[in-house]
RNA sequence: GGUUUGGUAGUUCAGUUGGUUAGAAUACCUGCCUGUCACGCAGGGGGUCGCGGGUUCGAGUCCCGUCCAGACCGCCA
């Protein structure tokens, strides 16, 4: 028997108990006279001491020459410590011990293994299983585990079904770019790894599951960021016989479950609901962060016609204001022009208006305006004395990424973004498709299966653009963390909105004929919706970088740099295969 | 594909205008220490300054190239 208890698990009514312990060195305090040994477990830590009246010398003396992160087996006598540490939750007992057996050495760890690692990002992602071994990594990873069973749980509950759909399926064109995977018995033939399992859950619907859900690996290959893995975990949902209606208050309520369970906040009022258009005109956004205000006021009405012509030629003038902001310093605002002219902004310059605490206003452009045209602008902007107003001006869609970009940032270094409050909003009513700014193409916002609004189906091929669909986010402090839509069911539908996005019929049905023949058996009226698990954890566990809440993530150039993936296959490999390579150098 | 920041001891970093033998903290090793728990004290070992080339009397420092890593833009139905 390796143990007979845990690390975590001993307190001071344990006392004079014998108990079996295994686990870590996490250090050696040799005080000479008596020396301490941390042992470390997923539980916890429980000192151990060997004390020169107490203990065998050969045995303090074995302690004594532990290195960290050996691996030892340890029995003794519980008993109080003289001075006990509040500090631990086993801190008011030790371990006498009388026997202990190293289990396995270690070599020194390349980082220290404590809460403050003294190890960057890059040594701690190559020896992954030990930065595991620390209690930040650690608890996010039981973290993670406990909202996975509350979600398993709550759609359980609700009658969703979990069925495992296949990884190895059809490339297609639409969306992002396929893993790909060569297939050996069909030669020059490829299976591509899902993006989502969009048409085999709708394809459950068609074979009446009714209710279908799935924690469920998704892979895309496009480019990483702090907050998007190559592969990533979905809360994969799809039901039928629904309207939105019926799937938003499904999910609002798996929210609030998630709310409650994990974070013990309670929400009885609905979620806020905000349309795309909305969103975008209010926070250049389609997934804002409300936990703050500085909306955005327009400022055309108020700020065209008068001398100023770089405003007088821009589509748009909008500003938002920036709580206590005239407290900021000229080197401050220069800082922050600067910040919105860098390229990946790429504003070319902002107006800004001081508001003093006595009313009175200062701008970059008082040559132009008067006091009461200025007046107007913090009208529109809600600013109040004491805050300072941003205005971006140029075309409309740029200038609202630009502000909205803006916006943020100044929050962030404000601290209005406080990862223990949660503000979750429902956007909805998504443009069914967006166009390609250079090839004028047409391809669907959500996805192809998407349903548009019914009422504006003969817009279709009219004015495209215009069409909503029922398509919805629930949108997290500025972050999506799920989406979905209500599908098309029909087989006519489904067609258009091909030819829509460019698909001879040929094409279409070479690429999704199963699904429009599965539509023309009877396929129920669905929907559905899919949560970013890695996402949603991290921000329920109040932090931005989901790489803290996978066990094993890929970098920044999606590499696993622990295993080095990917890597070569070798000659025989490929030819198996039936692959030939044609590297440039 | 682009912008940007960085790469110096096991680790995290400093290193001035190009100028003596490249430093600090921490980790590690040795010794001491009668209640430690970020223990303390004394001593010690530890460096291809990412790699290649160039400028110079002289390069960690300047220039060019390259590799690696982080953040961001494009991209992500």
């Amino acid at each position: 028997m390796f143990r007979d208890t845990t690390c975590g698990a001993l307190r001071a009514s344990d006392a004079q108990k014998r108990v079996t312990l295994s686990g870590w060195v996490q250090k050696v305090r040799d005080k000479g006279f008596m020396c301490w040994v941390d042992l470390r477990d997923r539980y916890g830590i429980t000192q151990l001491i060997f004390d020169a009246d107490r203990t065998e010398a050969s045995l303090v003396e074995l302690a004594k020459g532990l290195g960290r992160e050996t691996v030892i087996q340890i029995s003794g006598t519980v008993i109080l410590r003289d001075s006990a540490n509040p500090n631990l939750p086993t801190g008011a007992i030790e371990v006498l011990v009388d026997q202990l057996t190293v289990l396995n050495n270690a070599k020194l760890p390349p980082f220290t293994i404590e809460d403050q690692t003294d190890g960057g990002e890059e040594i701690r992602a190559k020896y992954r299983y030990l930065d595991i071994r620390r209690n930040p990594v650690k608890n996010n990873l039981i973290f993670r585990h406990r909202v996975s069973m509350e979600v398993r749980k709550y759609l359980s509950d609700q009658g969703f079904i979990d069925v495992e759909t296949p990884y190895l399926i059809k490339s297609t064109p639409e969306g992002a770019r396929d893993f790909v995977v060569p297939s050996r018995m069909n030669p020059g033939q490829f299976y591509a790894l899902p993006q989502s399992p969009q048409t085999f859950k709708q394809l459950l619907m068609v074979g009446g599951m009714d209710r279908y859900y799935q924690l469920v690996k998704c892979f895309r290959d496009e480019d990483l960021r702090a907050d998007r893995q190559p592969e990533f975990t979905q809360i994969d949902c799809e039901m039928a016989f629904v309207t939105q209606e019926d799937v938003l208050n499904t999910f609002e309520g798996m929210t609030k479950h998630l709310l409650q369970e994990i974070l013990g906040l309670t929400y009885t009022e609905p979620f806020p609901r905000m349309t795309f258009d909305q969103a975008m005109k209010t926070y250049g956004n389609d997934k804002p962060d409300i936990r703050f205000g500085m909306k955005f006021g327009e400022l055309n009405a108020v700020a065209q016609h008068k001398d100023f012509s770089v405003f007088n030629q821009a589509e748009l003038v909008v500003g938002i204001a920036v709580p206590g902001g005239n407290s900021m310093t000229r080197k401050d605002i220069d800082g922050w022009i600067d910040w919105v002219k860098r390229p990946q902004i790429g504003a070319s310059g902002m107006v800004y208006v001081r508001c003093g605490e006595d009313g009175s206003y200062k701008s970059s452009v008082d040559k132009f305006y008067t006091e009461q045209d200025i007046a107007a602008w913090a009208e529109a902007t809600g600013a109040q004395p004491g805050d300072l107003i941003w205005v971006l001006s140029g075309p409309a869609s740029k200038t609202r990424t630009q502000l909205s970009a803006l916006r943020m940032e100044t929050a962030q270094r404000l601290g209005l973004r406080k990862s223990d409050e949660f503000a979750p909003l429902w956007v909805v009513d998504f443009p069914l498709l967006e166009q390609d700014e250079e090839t004028g193409h047409w391809h669907a916002m959500h996805h192809p299966f998407t349903s548009p609004k019914p009422d504006q189906m003969h817009l279709l091929e009219s004015d495209p653009g215009a069409v909503k669909a029922n398509a919805y986010d629930l949108v997290l402090n500025g972050n999506e963390i799920g989406g979905g839509s209500i599908r098309i069911h029909d087989k006519a539908t489904q067609q258009r909105m091909f030819q829509l996005l460019g698909f001879t019929p040929e094409q279409a049905r070479a690429q999704f004929g199963f699904l429009m023949d599965a539509f023309e058996y009877g396929a129920p009226p669905h929907g559905g919706l899919a949560f970013g698990l890695d996402r949603l954890v991290a921000i329920l566990g109040g932090q931005e970088t989901i790489r803290d809440f996978i066990a094993f993530p890929k970098n920044n150039a999606g590499r696993d740099v622990m295993i080095d993936a990917p890597s070569m296959l070798d000659q025989a490999q490929l030819d198996e295969l039936n692959i030939a390579l044609s590297l440039k150098s």
